[in-house]
DNA sequence: TGGTATCATTCATAAAAAGTGATACCAGAG
DNA sequence: CTCTGGTATCACTTTTTATGAATGATACCA
């Protein structure tokens, strides 16, 4: 039961006869003869009664009209909606370091939020590495990343530069424990050659998912972490913060977004924002 | 935007990707290819974001396989609908002259409904020579007319038997007036056979459109009028009753329908019950 | 690094559906 | 009776949908 099938049923339902539904379709009388047939045929029941003078509603066709109706309405909103969806609605997801997402997104996603209520925001947390993958395989629509990429299919709006303080208790300073993100993480490539630059070898390693696990083992104790300095100065408990040189220390992040993702109106809006916040905010 | 469109839509959005929904589908990708791409030239937007491996919804596919299940499912409810409505639902109009719609059908209405509650059923009332013409021209399912109709398209149903009888104020017996429904009633024509054979010359004839006109005017001493016994012997008020002689006075009604209306199961039941009062209900 | 498998797209073409124009047919009106 | 205003039917054209084979891109595997 296809859609234009229904219009030109309704058509003779509401005029009343072939010749002047055909009028009103701007095509011939024998085709809507022939479509009503085959419309008769696919549900296996008389929708017309012919008279000698134009065509009546059966009974059934009383009942195949309303729902017409309500479908040729439900297609005319399913259209609008995603028309409307470029402007507004819809959903985008958005991936973020940790620390960015602790730090940096609350006030610009609230603004987002204020501006676009009706889209969804789908917010999650992983590694640079991951991230970056994650968009260029459209399971983003954008993420906070803290490298650029080197592929032509993807937009990089710079966001934010931040510093990077090395965090340890107190005594702690020259441990020989990392405690960092798993693999992927774009500060754990930083502190990493940090170690290696000032001869702190060997190292070692440990893993974890989340920014609580590290900030808890390193007040425990554990070893030392490389953090944001703004993340770092708002650390409940008592951490000694390290200085970096500038070269490891400044990581410019950046909004990625893939160049074939659908440029609609909230997503030029997020890239708007991201933009605005692109002041070196760290010298 | 045609259901089957969105048949091979949803497809692919659900497979995510168009070998494995041509494959549910039942033909070939490259057709696939091509009605996604026609949709996507239809609204304007593209619907999936081409991945190395299979394809995904973008934002705008998003919100439309939302319509789209909607969509279909209505489609399904229409269908499903045409079809019940074989066995209940949809409507009925019937028609029946005034006197039988206040004695004979109410009843019967009652048991109709009781046992097809989802049927509409829509009752209007006119004259025999009316209603039949409603029948033929299908403005009527049914109706129940005071004579016989020469017209082999038409089915007829013995409906029952009723006795007319002359109904005056006392003393207002003998009048030349008669009063009764515009042209086409049935008993009307009785009447003025009655006066003519016995002579009551010129009568003159005031036109109704509703009995309670009539009975009114009859009350006020204008005039004689004729009515089913049934229905005389209920009036509220003081009247003469004068009997007729049989050729006269009796008179067959009959539910008549064409015979091109869809025998539905409501139908049938209505006419199956109209038989069932199919007894000579006065001699 | 090359080979193979998996997808999507493109293209030429076949099949089906929708649309056309002419004509036949039917019933009511004059 | 013919005329008129309508539907149905038919042979035909155009458009849409479907096919199969070829191409190209990418991932996976050795």
């Amino acid at each position: 039961m296809e859609i234009s099938a229904l219009k030109v049923f309704i058509a003779v339902a509401e005029t009343g006869g072939v010749s002047t539904a055909a009028e009103r379709l701007h095509c011939v009388q024998s085709n809507v003869t022939a479509r009503i047939k085959k419309l008769e045929d696919e549900v296996q029941v008389p929708l017309f009664m012919r008279k000698s003078r134009g065509m009546e509603l059966s009974a059934q066709g009383r009942v195949l009209l309303d729902h017409a109706y309500k479908l040729l309405d439900m297609e005319r909103q399913a259209r609008l909606a995603v028309s409307a969806s470029l402007e507004d609605g819809g959903s985008i997801s958005l991936g973020a370091m940790e620390t960015a997402m602790a730090v940096r997104l609350p006030s610009m996603i609230k603004t987002f939020h204020q501006r676009h209520p009706h889209t969804e925001l789908s917010l999650s947390t992983g590694t640079t590495d991951e991230m970056i993958k994650q968009v260029l395989n459209h399971q983003l629509d954008c993420a906070v990343v803290g490298s650029t990429v080197e592929n032509d299919g993807v937009l990089q709006y710079p966001f934010f530069r931040e510093r990077l303080v090395l965090v340890s208790t107190p005594g702690d300073e020259t441990s020989h424990t990392l405690l960092v993100y798993r693999k992927g993480c774009a500060y754990r490539a930083r502190a990493e050659e940090w170690l290696r630059r000032i001869g702190r070898l060997p190292f070692n390693v440990m893993e974890f998912g989340t920014q609580e696990g590290i900030v808890g083992c390193v007040s425990a104790g554990l070893g030392l972490t490389i953090l944001p300095l703004e993340v770092a100065k708002n650390l409940k408990g008592d951490f000694t913060i390290t200085d970096l040189p500038d070269d490891i220390a400044i990581v410019d992040t950046y909004l990625i977004c893939k160049k074939s993702t659908i440029q609609t109106k909230p997503m030029k809006t997020l890239l708007e924002l991201a933009n605005q916040q692109n002041l070196s905010q760290v010298a």
